[in-house]
DNA sequence: AACGCTTTTTGCCATATGGCAAATGATCCC
DNA sequence: GGGATCATTTGCCATATGGCAAAAAGCGTT
C-alpha cells in the first residue's frame, strides 16, 4: 500500500486523512501467471496498480494475430482509462505475463474518492498524461528502427523486464515474428 | 479566430469576456512552404493552431535519416508542449508542409491566459491528453501492420492529407522508404 | 515550347524478415 | 528419472523492403 501512496504523491499532495480514505478503498488481487486482468470487450471495472509482477496490454489484429501492446512491471498503474471513465468496451486486454500481486480499486471505489478528494481528478490526469508520453516514447521507435535496433533500445531500456517475458510476447511487442528474433539474438552474441 | 474558439469550446466553457481575452493574445502567423515553425533543440516559445494548411513534426533519428512523425492540419495545436510548459529544449522541429496560415500565442500570452482564466489549465489538460491519444492511435498501426496496410490505413484515415504531402514526408512517417511506397502504390493500382 | 528544377517511378540486385516444420532445450509433474 | 508439455532455435526457402542510380513525369518560369 505504501507502494501506492509514494506513488500518487509524486504526483501531488494528499492530507493523512485522505491517505487513509485511498488505503481503505483499495483492495489486494493475486493473478497467476497468465490470467487476465481485464477482457477485450468489456467495460473496465477496475483500476490496478502493480504490487509485485509482470503484466501486459493485447490485442488482436485483423489477421488474429495477438499483438503485446506494452508491457508494465512494479508501480505502474493498469486500465485502459478512457475505456474506464467512460464506461465504454475496451479494445485491449490485460494478462499477468508473471505471476502478479495487485492493489485494486473497484470503479465505485475510484469515483468515491474522486468525488471526497478534491484535486484528486488532478493528480490522475497528471498520471494518465505522463503515462501516455512514455508510451509513445516506447512505441515510437518500433517504427523507426530496423528490428535488431528495437531488440537492443528495448534491452537497454528494460534490462529487468527482458529476462521475464517470453520471448513470444517480446517478438510481438516489436513486431517480427518469434523466429526471427531468434535469429537476431544469435547474431548478437 | 473564431475557430480557435470554437475548437476551445469543445473542451470546456469560457464567459465572452474570457474569450475577448484570448482573442486579444493571438496573433496571426504566415509560413511558406518549407519553413520552420520551431527547430529542434530550442525551447518552444509559442503554441500555435493551425487556421489553414498542413505541418509536420519531424526528427533526424541516429542514422541522419530526417523521420515524420506527425502531421497535422487545420484546427490543431502545434507545439511541443512538454518542452513548452517546462521551458526545456525540444527534440523535435515542426516545418510547414504547404503554406499555412496560424493563430500563434507567445509564451507570455499564453502564461497570461493561464493566470487569469480560472479553468484554463484544465482544459489546455483536456486537449492534450486528447492529442496523445490520438497520436498514439495514429502510431501504432504503424508498428503493427505492413506497409501496404500502414499506407492503406493512412489513405483511408486521411485522404484529404494524402494529396497534400510529398510522397518523400508520407514514406518517413509510414517507416519506408520513398521508392517502396512507390511501388507500394504501384502495386495497389 | 523549352528549360531547369523537383518529385516520382523504375530497374537491378542485396538484405531483412516471414512462414513453416522439425529439432533442440527447458520445465513441470508424477 | 521419465515423460509430457511448453519455449526456443534452426533450416530451408519465399517474400518484402532497402539502396542506389537512372529515367520519367510534373511544374513553374521565361
Amino acid at each position: 500500500m505504501n507502494d501506492f501512496i509514494d506513488f500518487i504523491l509524486q504526483f501531488g499532495s494528499l492530507t493523512q486523512q485522505q491517505i487513509d480514505l485511498v488505503s481503505r478503498k483499495a483492495t489486494e488481487l493475486t493473478l497467476r501467471k497468465d490470467e487476465y486482468f481485464s477482457e477485450a470487450g468489456e467495460v473496465p471495472r477496475r483500476v490496478g496498480f502493480i504490487l509485485e509482477g509482470v503484466m501486459r496490454v493485447c490485442y488482436y489484429n485483423n489477421k488474429g494475430e495477438e499483438i503485446t501492446r506494452y508491457f508494465f512491471d512494479e508501480h505502474h498503474l493498469v486500465v485502459e482509462m478512457r475505456s474506464f471513465e467512460n464506461n465504454i468496451e475496451a479494445s485491449e486486454y490485460v494478462q499477468a505475463v508473471t505471476d502478479c500481486k495487485l492493489l485494486i480499486f473497484s470503479k465505485q471505489a475510484w469515483d468515491e474518492i474522486s468525488r471526497t478528494i478534491i484535486g484528486w481528478d488532478v493528480i490522475v490526469q497528471k498520471i494518465f498524461s505522463k503515462a501516455l508520453i512514455e508510451k509513445l516514447e516506447r512505441r515510437s521507435p518500433l517504427v523507426e528502427q530496423d528490428a535488431t535496433t528495437r531488440y537492443l533500445t528495448f534491452m537497454e531500456k528494460f534490462p529487468h523486464l527482458a529476462n521475464r517475458i517470453p520471448l513470444s510476447y517480446l517478438a510481438s511487442y516489436l513486431g517480427i515474428t518469434q523466429s526471427s528474433l531468434s535469429r537476431i539474438r544469435k547474431n548478437i552474441r
